[in-house]
DNA sequence: AGCTATCTTGAATAAACATTCAAAATAAAG
DNA sequence: CTTTATTTTGAATGTTTATTCAAGATAGCT
């Protein structure tokens, strides 16, 4: 018996960003081979084909998007806090210009989601459970009493993930980071109302 | 001399729907040359390459969706009628599934803004243009008394395309009408208030 | 230490790719 | 009708692509 010699979780997080530079029709295996340093039988022997590496780091990426996510919440006072801290992360990403600070889930839904059923599965499960988390935040602002009115934290969390793809496209074209910033300002204060 | 043979929005528009099924990184010159009917000789003659195929395809693209754009608020008694029409045929194109009906500058702007200086000039233009032309339609909703409340129709119109940008990927993932419909209603409440 | 199952290596492969080009066709001008 | 400038044609080009595979290396078990 022999035990793989790579770092899986190195290896993905080397896909993500290579991935996320380019996007997945882009990148090719020689990238691939580069960002991890695997040779392409490694790769092939590890995640089936290109594909069952851009799903493995799709997962990947996911784990680690959602233990930031609960850090910004929990390094925070109560809820409202939580979505102001949240929502200046996100102005950040869409400021940077950093590709690889860009969200590889957002990019592969646009690229890839219409085209291939898998990854339309996978990133489905994906943006139901960012959904899910959402409404809980939601739910506590409302019972800590720092936002209130008639809106379920249903509709309110739905309506925060539609703001962020949505600022996340605009920035693409629209690169002013007070543009930016002032629409992530009003979306919060729609989504609280 | 002689003139070309080709229509050429007919050839632009063909070649649209190619790259809004693929995208523009998977769409072949194999699949371009079967969309348009023309052989690679008379695209590389017309169009330079590719990409240039893909700069005038979305030049026409813009030309279309303007036209569209602007019919939908004529056919409407007021502004604010109008943005409840034009929400109306957003949803519409998020709920079909027809990726001939999805948005190529969105798609154009996700896969190769990032990468692409020239495309990134053109679909900024392009979204400043359209931003132009919503804060004209919130400044007459104003004018009407249709809509009111301290937002400016800048702020307005940004609002309401980041919504439009964030709805069309939502609607990638989450594909229940009745969802996309509602988040929708909120949109415009919100972006009228 | 020796065995064996598994991983690593990287050259080889075949298909697909964007692009070119010289020959043939043809529209407009004279 | 002839000339001329331009387009159309489609096979050829050379590159890049994802993927395979047999040979070599090595970790863990006995």
């Amino acid at each position: 018996m022999r035990s793989a010699e790579f770092d899986r979780e190195v290896v993905l997080r080397a896909a993500m960003n290579a991935f996320m530079e380019k996007g997945y029709n882009k990148t090719s295996m020689q990238d691939l081979k580069l960002a991890t340093g695997l040779h392409p039988g490694s790769i092939y022997c590890a995640f089936e084909n290109k594909k069952g590496l851009l799903l493995a780091s799709l997962e990947q990426y996911n784990l680690d998007r959602s233990e930031e996510l609960k850090s910004i919440f929990n390094g925070q006072s109560d809820a409202l806090s939580g979505l102001r801290a949240y929502l200046d992360s996100i102005v950040s990403e869409c400021v940077s210009g950093d590709p690889t600070q860009s969200c590889l889930s957002q990019k592969a839904i646009n690229e890839i989601a219409q085209t291939d059923e898998q990854a339309q599965a996978v990133l489905s499960q994906q943006c139901v459970m960012w959904q899910g988390f959402m409404k809980e935040v939601f739910s506590q602002a409302s019972q800590q009493g720092v936002i209130t009115g008639p809106r379920s934290p249903q509709q309110r969390a739905q309506s925060l993930i539609v703001g962020i793809y949505g600022l996340r496209t605009f920035s693409q074209a629209q690169k002013d980071p007070d543009v930016i910033s002032g629409i992530a300002n009003q979306l919060l204060i729609d989504v609280c109302r």
